[in-house]
DNA sequence: CGATCGATTGAACTAGATCAAATGGTGTGG
DNA sequence: CCACACCATTTGATCTAGTTCAATCGATCG
């Protein structure tokens, strides 16, 4: 994977951020790529109501900064510190082949996602989200750098939820948590049941 | 637009599929894409607890089919009377050309898709909805030849709450609905502000 | 014209939101 | 290195929006 990235554009530097640093901003134009190394990446926006929409969230070898318009309508956030590779906008064939690969994975993980927040209950939500997580990581332990808030927002429920849909995965023997920012799935054929 | 059809590939016929009526099913081979001429098209799935997922409407100019993976993992099915014009995976680059613009709205698409689902009251999101479809249509009338059922769980709601939250619109003067198929937005900005 | 299916309305119940307080973890400065 | 302060998270109690179940209404189609 890493072998790929080089061959299409081996000189792309890596750029590390803090956690809570932006990668960009709403308003900012757009047109290049991104891609997580490591850490962890979220794209958030701020509704006319001022509330705190969360788009997603992008693992290392996932690829974000997609728009059809000329700006970007989320802000690229950093959770914990995380490094991430630039891809400008560039006329090489080269280059426009790699972005095509990109985009179809992107569109299905997205519809994925879809689905996700609209499952009909918060426990759903929540298993869906870590089955998910533990897919894409190949591992049941999960690194969540981001805030119980951003989660919360993204699956479209309140970070009060999120603690007590989890402490009841907790006390079902379904998942453990070392640390607030680690989960380790304990039973994944029991999560991808709950509905 | 149905010019740059023609052009893209002008021997595509038009197939008509009748309400109800499926296009391709859940583990059908992947490849084609398929552009909505007339009507409505829907994208379902049944999860493995026996709900109904749906994963997006489509309308005139609308195109749907894509995958990464070689099954389809959503079927498609006709709302009301439908005209679909079929893009059976081809090698010249003419038609390599048209799938990847055509590739780029469809992902803009799924994120609006996303955020409308992931808004906190089921009011917000079916004003968001019926905003979103006004846009595409470019219509304040809509035509929704889909059931509410499948309204219902595209929003992730039920089904009778669709009904009640549409009452509600209808008595606040912000929606007409001459018959169960058709709505009249009347007051767009209003349904704008609902959060 | 009747039968059937979908949509609407009504009433009771429940999951989740909200508000408020307590706990815990993290980073900083002494 | 420890103690403090701040912020995030968890827990608790109440309240409300939305679900669920049931009945009625309406429209579509033979």
């Amino acid at each position: 994977m890493t072998q790929h990235l080089k061959t299409s554009s081996a000189e792309a530097p890596i750029s590390i951020y803090s956690n809570g640093m932006k990668i960009y901003r709403q308003g900012d134009p757009s047109g290049s790529l991104y891609s997580v190394q490591f850490g962890c990446v979220l794209l958030a926006r701020v509704t006319y109501g001022g509330n705190r929409q969360v788009g997603g969230f992008f693992f290392p070898n996932d690829v974000f900064g997609w728009e059809s318009e000329a700006e970007h309508c989320f802000s690229a956030e950093a959770a914990g510190t995380t490094g991430i590779r630039v891809f400008a906008p560039a006329r090489d064939p080269n280059s426009t082949e790699w972005r095509h690969k990109q985009l179809l994975p992107s569109l299905t993980r997205l519809r994925e996602q879809l689905l996700i927040v609209s499952l009909g209950t918060a426990d759903a939500r929540l298993a869906a989200f870590l089955c998910d997580l533990v897919e894409r990581n190949r591992n049941d332990l999960l690194v969540l750098p981001m805030h119980r808030l951003d989660i919360a927002a993204y699956l479209g429920i309140s970070p009060e939820t999120v603690s007590r849909v989890l402490r009841r995965f907790k006390d079902a023997g379904l998942v453990s948590v070392p640390s607030t920012h680690y989960i380790k799935v304990l039973n994944l054929p029991a999560l991808q049941q709950i509905q």
